[in-house]
DNA sequence: CATATATGTCAATAACACTGACATATAATT
DNA sequence: AATTATATGTCAGTGTTATTGACATATATG
């Protein structure tokens, strides 16, 4: 991992694009790893991955308006909207009218919704403890900038964001 | 970041349980816009991103044996079969039978797949390259760290499954 | 020869995404 | 009040990626 001192034309130099592409495939491992889990929990309620997505956002934004569960989900509104008619009938999600905007149906865990983000993000939130502890400050703060640096910001143009 | 004095009677303080779920949401943002770009890619060529993976990783290790790709990919022979089937019919993966093992068929890529591979990878090495250069090798250093923690060990138990 | 492994294929099914079209309720603007 | 825009929901049709189960061939190993 030192800096070569060769001088190379151009950006991507072998031993670079090797760095990058391990890189990548170890990305893709992590996040295997990371869904492996809860995928298989899902399947005893009848759920998938998207209801998956839904109640850890609804968790970690209580109050949530649908838009801003599509921004961020990047899925489309038809998509959403199967997977959360699910969740609110079976009660884990609940929708209450929103107070200064009442078009909005903000987005709540019910009690049993909240026991069952609990349940999935478990293993998960194990697996980033023990890699963390592990690893030790420094690099969580190395792995957060890095991940923060990949991240795409909001997409430009007009009134999206 | 420091080592709270405070002691904690469980190992999920409320600022940690924070952290974990904020790293777990980035680790989401991260994964979702670095298939962002080759997904749209993809579907230029009727391709999906299980065919992206296949490209990907017979790019990566040359030679590789189907069961190989079957394991690291965590998906049946079946799905993966389409997938291949299609890949070699329209000419990015050629199978040559294994040497010593003449059950195998090795994969590689052809001149084809290679190009599309890079066209493929190009917005994510990029994007590597970027969040790299901007964080810094001791950044990358822990961003690896962390990484290869989360991701599980082989398989416990006889025979590999 | 029996058994195991590596691979391939058929059929049926499900989850999750898509596009397009259309509807209702409410807000904001003119 | 009328128009336009936003927030949400829903119907119909389609495609990709995954699943399970069953079965087939070629080759290796005992």
């Amino acid at each position: 991992m030192d800096t070569p001192l060769t001088d190379q034309p151009d950006d991507t130099a072998p031993d670079a694009e090797e760095e990058l592409r391990a890189g990548m495939e170890h990305l893709f491992f992590a996040y295997r790893d990371f869904i492996a889990r809860p995928d298989r929990i899902l399947t005893e309620y009848g759920f998938g991955r998207a209801h998956h997505r839904v109640i850890f956002f609804v968790g970690r934004y209580p109050g949530m308006a649908v838009r801003q569960l599509l921004d961020i989900l990047q899925i489309t509104k038809q998509s959403l909207s199967r997977v959360l008619r699910q969740l609110i009938r079976e009660g884990y999600v609940e929708q209450r009218q929103g107070e200064t905007d009442r078009r909005q149906r903000r987005l709540y865990l019910t009690r049993q919704g909240i026991e069952l983000e609990r349940r999935l993000s478990e293993d998960q939130r194990r697996r980033f403890a023990r890699a963390y502890g592990t690893a030790g400050p420094d690099a969580v703060h190395g792995f957060r900038t890095v991940l923060d640096l990949m991240i795409s910001g909001p997409p430009k143009g007009g009134g999206g964001g």
